[in-house]
DNA sequence: GCCGCGGCTGGAACGTGTTTCCGAGAGCTG
DNA sequence: CAGCTCTCGGAAACACGTTCCAGCCGCGGC
């Protein structure tokens, strides 16, 4: 089923202790609040121990991420969104992803800092990120409900709507690294998403 | 001419050189090549000043990443994408994108992650880019000659193609991104482009 | 000519990511 | 128990982005 890497609960106490408090200290302070002297000495641990487990900050802070996208995965299987039509329930997706970043804006900014480092290291764990948000936009693609998404095995998409999930998925991480950068606020983030999914979902000359 | 203090156009002469240094650097060794110390160093001046006209090194990279755009703006002026139809002339536009920065692979990846470091104070030189982008975007959408195109003034584009001209311009950011972090080559980057384009163009149900 | 205002230079200094080293304890083997 | 290996904690060391400082130099104003 769902699993990241080695992330969820086979991961080791003390390496998740050490990923809990990075994501802790990036709540208050951001990226640079992230200091990886004080997530060992927070998570009992030593400066060495923590480069044994991960080997950046960055990978540390991706390998938050994937956590933080397991949590979004599970509220989404208990609250599907809802739409009468693809672009409603789209809309609705990113709505409350967005909604979720709003309230921790500095891990926000912090998780999406290490996504977009371009470091080749973190390819793999990237990859699976991807793979992930692509499932849940085909899901709400579809529309699923709260009992069927639990089960979805992933049936295989058809070609569009990988297609269609991908771009998806690469307009929102865009949008996301300017909305990260001051280009635009959060409701213009959601006002052009929703724009542009309007664009990627048309199945007629719009 | 421009007078910022007591020198007049050295400090202009004295800023391009700062950057140029910084991308014949970012050539050779990428991101982590260009150390600020060996920019001053070469660019023959003190660290301060580098500092006193860049606020950091991603502005520094941006800059470069401003002038290059420049640069491709002059070439995409003299020979536009030429193809039969929107799709066509796209695909042919990324691919020649992707072929210059596959010529400097090493610069490329340094401009772009310093565009995707979220740095606020950034923004607006990074809306900026994304304005000259999402034109040559709009305009090869319309197809040019070769020379209607160093004339056109922006007549104003019209809803759809700003739309589109967005949407491309973020899925291929994020593409980039993914490229240079190793999660696709050069090859898969274009054909996800290709593929995407053809998404975002269709104007029947496809 | 002399003064004051910047900007420039060379270099020190500081913080933090990353690496490295060493000694202590834990577990295994004989 | 003696010895070996492995990991960990503690801490120093290193690299580089960034800041700061002291002194110099050129220029406009007096």
């Amino acid at each position: 089923m769902f699993q990241y890497g080695a992330m969820p609960d086979q991961m080791e106490e003390r390496a998740r202790r050490i990923v809990e408090t990075a994501v802790e200290l990036a709540e208050e302070g951001g990226f640079e609040a992230v200091r990886l002297r004080d997530v060992a000495a927070h998570a009992g641990v030593a400066l060495g121990t923590l480069y044994r487990r991960f080997d950046s900050k960055e990978d540390l802070l991706v390998a938050a991420l994937a956590m933080e996208t397991r949590n979004l995965e599970r509220r989404f299987i208990l609250h599907p969104p809802q739409g009468d039509n693809e672009l409603q329930r789209i809309v609705e997706y990113f709505a409350l992803v967005a909604k979720a970043m709003l309230r921790r804006q500095n891990l926000a900014r912090a998780l999406l800092k290490a996504a977009a480092s371009g470091d080749p290291g973190l390819s793999k764990k990237m990859a699976a990120y991807h793979e992930h948000i692509e499932r849940m936009i085909v899901m709400t693609l579809r529309g699923v409900s709260s009992e069927s998404a639990g089960q979805l095995v992933d049936p295989g998409a058809t070609p569009r709507e990988m297609r269609v999930a991908e771009a998806l998925n690469h307009i929102w991480f865009s949008l996301l690294v300017g909305w990260s950068g001051g280009l635009h606020s959060q409701a213009t983030l959601l006002e052009k998403m929703e724009s542009l999914a309007g664009l990627v979902l048309a199945r007629d000359g719009s």
